[in-house]
DNA sequence: TCAGGGCCTGACACTGACGTCAGAGGCACG
DNA sequence: CGTGCCTCTGACGTCAGTGTCAGGCCCTGA
């Protein structure tokens, strides 16, 4: 397929697929006039680089960890398993201040409730 | 206590301090030449600004939930509730594209594992 | 009273993932 | 064969949070 389709397909930008090309994520073959083409799988590993986008990781970190997710049998991917392992325990420890944050705004939503809750109350 | 204190008791530098008072999320009192002195109660606000923007929340959001946070007996918060409720449920879709995401990771993690366990099994 | 560190404002630099525009060629369809 | 949409490269713009520098005032201790 060609960028457009991918674009439509995987959600992200023309302009982004082509940034990910240049960061080295995402491959493309060329026809003759040097349109972009795609196979079907691109689709499934766009969504894969936006979730990690999504999750605060750089282009050059992904770049380092995908040989371990796209080429597990190479041995030449220690230092993209190490990054992988890294990035994962740096993800853990986001999640963990997210639900901290979570809890934090639960806490002064309730506070507001209960005083909007006491205001209905004293209108009654 | 003076800028230069609060930025090493919040881990927030007195730039970030200077522009978090500049989108109105952190008053200080200034004192005759000008210089800006803070309450004690400012190092937990600014921990509270720190976890947000770390939550990915932007500053004029940040600005439009904070009276709900510090001042709930307020009436004029309504929309400072809602914005509340919504950047919750926003979060809360975060943590669990967070979730999915390390998922996947764990996922390549484990093949690799499995892969260097073959490796190892095979030098045996 | 001088030195040195902290603080002030204002402004420009930077980073990263894009948006956007210009100018040019590619390709299918009527 | 031309019209219209897609794609190409290259380059500059944007946004948000922050770094950093300049020029100058404040303030405390020797």
């Amino acid at each position: 397929m060609r960028i457009g389709e991918l674009a439509d397909r995987s959600g992200a930008s023309i302009r982004s697929l082509r940034y990910y090309e240049e960061q080295g994520l995402l491959a493309s073959e060329r026809s003759a006039s040097g349109q972009r083409h795609y196979a079907e799988s691109a689709v499934e590993r766009v969504l894969f680089l936006r979730r990690l986008y999504a999750a605060g990781l750089t282009s050059s970190t992904i770049a380092q960890l995908l040989p371990c997710a796209y080429a597990p049998s190479t041995t030449t991917s220690d230092h993209a398993f190490d990054v992988m392992v890294e990035e994962r325990a740096k993800l853990d420890a986001h999640i963990a201040e997210l639900l901290h944050t979570r809890d934090a705004i639960d806490g002064f939503i309730a506070a507001n409730r209960a005083h909007r809750g006491e205001l209905i109350s004293a209108q009654q």
